[in-house]
DNA sequence: TCTATATTCAACCAAATGGTTGAATACCTG
DNA sequence: CAGGTATTCAACCATTTGGTTGAATATAGA
């Protein structure tokens, strides 16, 4: 479970059941045992997901005895959010403008390095 | 490379170089090529990411003789917004109300199903 | 202390993923 | 037609992933 933490993020929603979770703690905090019987996979499994979200940040664990209630966190969110929007506003006001044609330029022989593009825009 | 649409968008979103494709095209559509020479990897690789991206609906492909133009498509951003949105908004709002400790109620016994969940939320 | 409940750890397995190399296909241009 | 450029197809490989079973650990309660 490594990379940064978009990667983690992102990764942790691509599973359908994760997503889940996620929807079903938004209604309120809840036990793994309590979230396992919603799902036809074992306990473990249900675990080790949200092993997964707790490590995207996405959810964070306390303690109540020998039960670990499981709060969803909205920080991580957050940060999906402003990164897809930003690239949903550009791809929108692309289309708008309908410049594309343009940006496509002509391609010059292969040297004068393209844009060398790189870096998730900080 | 199957599953639902936000199954397809997240996980296409979670490979960093993925992400830096997407930012790649933001500025502007560009051929396989293009996009490759900015990558250590081979053009293969970046032809497959191309295929997750577009599998998933961010970009979508046009012709231009045997050049094959990447374009960037919002609806799919779109959607996964609104998903994420969702979910922050609700963390966020019981933030704010402190009613956690009452929606983890005390445990009855395990019978009496604990609001099957299930369920995208369409 | 003994027992039931809640969670975690450890192997193990099949399928998916991200990468490679090598060969094929398609299209323009001399 | 021959040659170069752009893209795709096909194996193949190592690692990750989502799942399993079985055993361990921790805590509450009789």
């Amino acid at each position: 479970m490594a990379g940064d933490p978009l990667s983690r993020a992102f990764s942790a929603l691509a599973d359908p059941t994760r997503r889940d979770l996620v929807a079903r703690l938004a209604a309120g905090d809840a036990t793994l045992t309590q979230l396992a019987d919603s799902y036809e996979v074992t306990v473990q499994a249900v675990s080790k997901h949200l092993k997964v979200l707790e490590g995207a940040g996405l959810v964070s664990r306390s303690r109540d005895a020998q039960r670990r209630p499981v709060h969803l966190e909205a920080e991580v969110f957050d940060l999906m959010t402003k990164w897809i929007e930003r690239y949903r506003r550009m791809a929108e006001e692309r289309y708008r403008r309908l410049d594309d044609v343009l940006a496509a330029m002509p391609d010059d022989s292969g040297a004068a390095a393209p844009q060398t593009s790189k870096g998730e825009a900080k």
